[in-house]
DNA sequence: TGCAAATACTTTGCATGCAAATTAAAATGT
DNA sequence: ACATTTTAATTTGCATGCAAAGTATTTGCA
């Protein structure tokens, strides 16, 4: 057999591999001007969007592991970004709540996007939301349990 | 404002690390039974396309970064899957190449891109296609230095 | 009521990704 | 030839992603 299916470049494995980790590090500098690596910032878009929720409920949100949430929690609170506060209806659960520094940071944020954005020269905003539509594909296929697997 | 770029759902990168996560889970299982990581197992479909080639090469074809690439190839040669050769010629350079079990074992890699492949129900070849060639702009939009970047 | 099972998190250990500093060797310029 | 610069790798420190184990509560159910 040819192995064709092993070469590099046929991989779509692969070249998800290299974009997010571009994409990643292309936020890494206008981030570092607010003091936030790319998770913490995905957790402050989270809670912009909506305060006061569970971590649960950000894990949910973001996708971010939640081994590593609490971490990303602590160093957030340790820059005074969030507090985390008991429930006191249900103890086991914690709420997350921004500081007013963690809402004011917002607009410093506002610019971002765009920044990267016109990064993208040969991505027209047609084929930007195209690719987004088949990677939301590609997440449900890979994150829904097939009949299978929800059998067990 | 109303900071709508900024909200988690209009955000490409945010799909793009949701992806490449979930695509990187999916191998996991697959690899872990030829003991492999993900980013080892990019290290030997490189070394399967051509072995024998410099670190430098190496990290060119599957953009792992150096730091890490001296790390993997550590691990990988205590599991006997290559060796690390000085090259004569320029001593600042060393030659990978794969033992006889790591080549060996691109028989029983042969069937992972198919079993990785079959969990996209949702997605088509001709969808599969187009969301590579997309990426690839992504990817060559971000790597790619600007005229005036290269002028520094 | 009381105990097993499910939840919500936290902790731990391992494997990167990445920037920055370091080391060794080759290429360059004068 | 010699000092400077560039190239090839390694090392170090920090921040995750992830699986697995552990802890504290709450639910479910007999």
């Amino acid at each position: 057999m040819s192995f064709e299916q092993l070469k590099l470049k046929n991989q779509l494995c692969h070249r998800l591999y290299m974009a997010s980790n571009s994409i990643a590090r292309a936020y890494r500098e206008p981030l570092a001007a607010l003091n936030l690596t790319y998770p913490q910032y995905v957790v402050m878009m989270a809670l912009w969007e909506q305060d006061k929720i569970t971590i649960a409920q950000l894990i949910d949100k973001t996708a971010i592991d939640g081994g590593a949430m609490t971490q990303i929690l602590k160093k957030m609170t340790e820059k005074s970004l969030l507090a985390v506060i008991k429930d006191e209806h249900d103890k086991r659960k914690r709420l997350i709540q921004l500081t007013q520094s963690g809402q004011a940071l917002k607009n410093e944020a506002a610019d971002i996007p765009k920044n990267i954005l016109c990064k993208f020269e040969s991505v027209d905003p047609t084929q930007a939301k195209q690719l987004m539509q088949l990677l939301d594909l590609v997440v449900n296929d890979l994150n829904t349990k097939s009949d299978d697997e929800l059998a067990n």
